[in-house]
DNA sequence: GTACAATGTGACTCGTAAGTCATATGACTA
DNA sequence: TAGTCATATGACTTACGAGTCACATTGTAC
């Protein structure tokens, strides 16, 4: 966490410093990333960086923080359009809404996207417990949902976890990917055909899930 | 491609120079690889080594090549098990080849997947043919199981090899880094309870693909 | 043996990174 | 005014990377 030095900042040359930090690590990753350069994009000195952060990794993981915080306020926000809505529609509007919410902050996604799931360190000892949380309320969700009977009782829920959270990952990594070539990318997100090919993909998940494994078992 | 000088030498020294190259790039891949620790690992000069190579990505190129012509003689000598096998049992055969050539060379394949797939090089300017490569043998294939009436033809083909592309590379990566994890990979791969989740993780895609547009057209 | 080509060597240059520290500035306080 | 404290600075150290080059060694042909 950055030092209390940081935070007793005018708002505005910590916006400057944070902007620098999140085209460091959007446009280089984190092992690249240089604090050389945030710290000249950010008009401050070499020292100065030092006085607020205690390395690379404080000024990411900070970056993480903030975005996570972000995010819950935005989800606390919004509620789900219906309430007898099964698991699996639960589900498609909570990767739409994370959609719309990496649209409304596309650098910043961008920036831990990057350095999360492409560089691989959400799979690493320092984010693991990020992963987690992931994995347990998708464990969850699968089982609610063939309590609800939409979901063949044989399913194994660690390989439904498993094909979630990889098929949640693909979708929101070409989105965002896409997505950043657009003028707009919320409203590029918000189109009609867009949305038709998220859902699309995430129909293609669920049948899969749906009808999988009691079929699997027959054909053996 | 390296140079004729690298060409000249033993196969003994050869090996060991490749060898020391693939520990590298699987260990750190590609940009935090570094030609001082090869050349200190393979015990040849700095020297030595730019008369054996232009750069970094030339000793990677060069592995990747081997790897692909190894993988083409694997394929070459493998042949379906049966001939009266629809476009999906075709294409998990494929898979199943590809894991099994994978956990053969569990070293080489790590290091080309964590460059290509992990860092992202794949879809980057460098490496983007032999993606586009994957995606054209895709398309062809679900085109064909259009035309024998295995996928309902309202299918988006693009779509489709999206879901295809992505799913597989997710599947090889998790096998090879569950793989990486036991001591006989190639044993692990090849008992009755890898292959299950193997083909279970296959199924998923294969019932998504095969009902979801028809479907997913009723329902809105 | 001699001459010439091929191969091998590692110190050196140059660039850039992380992190430190003595010193400067300037605001507030007694 | 003098003292004190938080903040700001950038030159400096240390480390490591890529790539070069003058020179050394080895192999081969005559």
């Amino acid at each position: 966490m950055p030092k209390q030095t940081f935070l007793n900042l005018p708002e505005q040359k910590r916006q400057i410093i944070i902007n620098a930090a999140v085209d460091e690590f959007a446009g280089f990753g984190f092992d690249a990333s240089s604090i050389n350069r945030i710290v000249a994009n950010s008009k401050i000195s070499k020292g100065s960086f030092y006085q607020y952060f205690e390395d690379k990794m404080d000024v990411f993981k900070y970056l993480l923080s903030l975005l996570i915080n972000e995010k819950m306020e935005f989800f606390k926000a919004k509620h789900p359009p219906s309430s007898n809505m099964d698991t699996f529609g639960y589900f498609r509007w909570m990767v739409k809404a994370g959609m719309e919410f990496n649209s409304a902050y596309p650098r910043m996604t961008q920036a831990v996207t990057r350095v999360l799931l492409v560089e691989g360190l959400y799979y690493g000892k320092n984010f693991i417990q990020y992963h987690q949380l992931t994995t347990d309320t998708l464990s969850t969700m699968i089982r609610q949902a063939m309590k609800n009977g939409e979901v063949d009782p044989s399913v194994d829920v660690e390989l439904a976890v498993m094909v979630m959270d990889v098929w949640t990952t693909a979708i929101t990594t070409y989105i965002l990917q896409e997505g950043m070539k657009q003028k707009d990318i919320l409203k590029w997100v918000r189109s009609a055909k867009t949305q038709e090919k998220i859902d699309k993909l995430l129909y293609v998940m669920e049948y899969g899930l749906r009808k999988t494994e009691s079929q699997f078992v027959r054909q053996i």
